[in-house]
DNA sequence: GCTAGAAGTCAACAGCCGTTTACAAAAAAC
DNA sequence: GTTTTTTGTAAACGGCTGTTGACTTCTAGC
């Protein structure tokens, strides 16, 4: 019953982490990505990231310097926008909401990463930075004239707010799948705006 | 040069405060509502809002009994959708984009209490219930049918997600006036959500 | 086998947080 | 005029945070 404790060699029961600084690295960092997306960046604190990499918050810190390094090291993975700018643009509205809505509530991505960064006085300024010049430029490239940044701002926009009630201030009519009603109104809103809008 | 320290009455200069119970706690609401507002729940420290209250953190304690019930005390006050929702419903998306870009960036209203609530896990339940009672469901009876909750929810996600590259995540695009064309998007948008949108 | 260095742990630091307790002063009641 | 109650301050508490330095333990090179 009591754990045995041979002189040489304990590895018993729970074998203790062979030693590979590329993996914990890695892991340091996924588990950085999770709980920044899930909790963000105030809420997720240095000893529960390190836990759940399995490691010490030393080490943490020893592989990227400070929390602001590990933010900076989480969101630097690219935004995966590209399958929605192709050429069909009749139903890039639709896509986008089903590929939001078909996803878990919890569903750890650089975009959820950056909105979590919101009012953290330490690192809003590397998320809108962010979302500036990989967001809403390829998007306003890619909707075209006109009023191009508007319009990209303003899906940004949308998407954003969903996300928020979706994830950060979950709210039970956001909770739903990709065929809800309100994932519905989503994508022909989107669309609308895709489409181009009406002139004032 | 020295301070003069009558005995009798030491009020020469910087005045001790008249001790006034309801006034004082007038003001503890009021900083409480500018610092939950600009900084969001978990930056806005007591010591923060005592001192911009002009006394000290433990009275904050005594007249409220702790910062979640400060805060609830602070999102009491209704959240003023009324001007919107009367009978002209064809301007509508129009004098709420109005009302959104004219103010300052940094304005104080309940709104931006409860969305600075996000991701706070003491305080967003709260906060998602008085946005579910106190805005989504009076939007969704003044839209009407065909899908009014679904329609309600997204015009609610569209303004929180300016909001959120407007105050809390503060970007450029978002900053400009009413005349701005992101403005005028943002009016057409709601506008389409208001109209009804067509169906799948 | 021996040794240098990498990989990881441990305990502590200083600073901030919300909250509490003990106490002073002003106002009100008697 | 004295006592009691209200209004406010001062200082500390325990707990949490990111970060640091000293210390082990494993592994690779000779």
């Amino acid at each position: 019953m009591a754990q045995r404790k041979s002189p040489s060699r304990p590895r018993s029961a729970a074998a203790p982490r062979p030693r590979d600084a590329e993996q914990t690295r890695a892991e340091i960092l996924h588990a950085a990505r999770v709980l920044f997306a899930t909790r963000g960046y105030a809420n997720a604190g240095m000893r529960e990231i390190a836990a759940a990499a399995g490691i010490t918050p030393a080490l943490v810190v020893r592989y990227f310097g400070s929390k602001r390094d590990l933010f900076v090291a989480a969101i630097e993975s690219d935004i995966a926008l590209g399958p929605f700018l192709g050429p069909d643009r009749a139903t890039v509205g639709r896509h986008i909401a089903r590929h939001f809505f078909s996803k878990p509530v919890r569903e750890v991505d650089t975009l959820s990463i950056l909105l979590h960064a919101a009012g953290q006085p330490e690192v809003c300024d590397l998320a809108t930075e962010l979302l500036a010049t990989r967001v809403i430029q390829p998007l306003a490239r890619w909707l075209g004239p006109p009023r191009a940044e508007a319009r990209a701002s303003l899906v940004l926009a949308i998407i954003s707010g969903t996300w928020l009630f979706r994830q950060a201030l979950p709210m039970r009519a956001f909770a739903g799948g990709p065929d809800t009603s309100l994932a519905s109104c989503l994508a022909a809103q989107i669309q609308h705006v895709v489409d181009g809008l009406p002139e004032p």
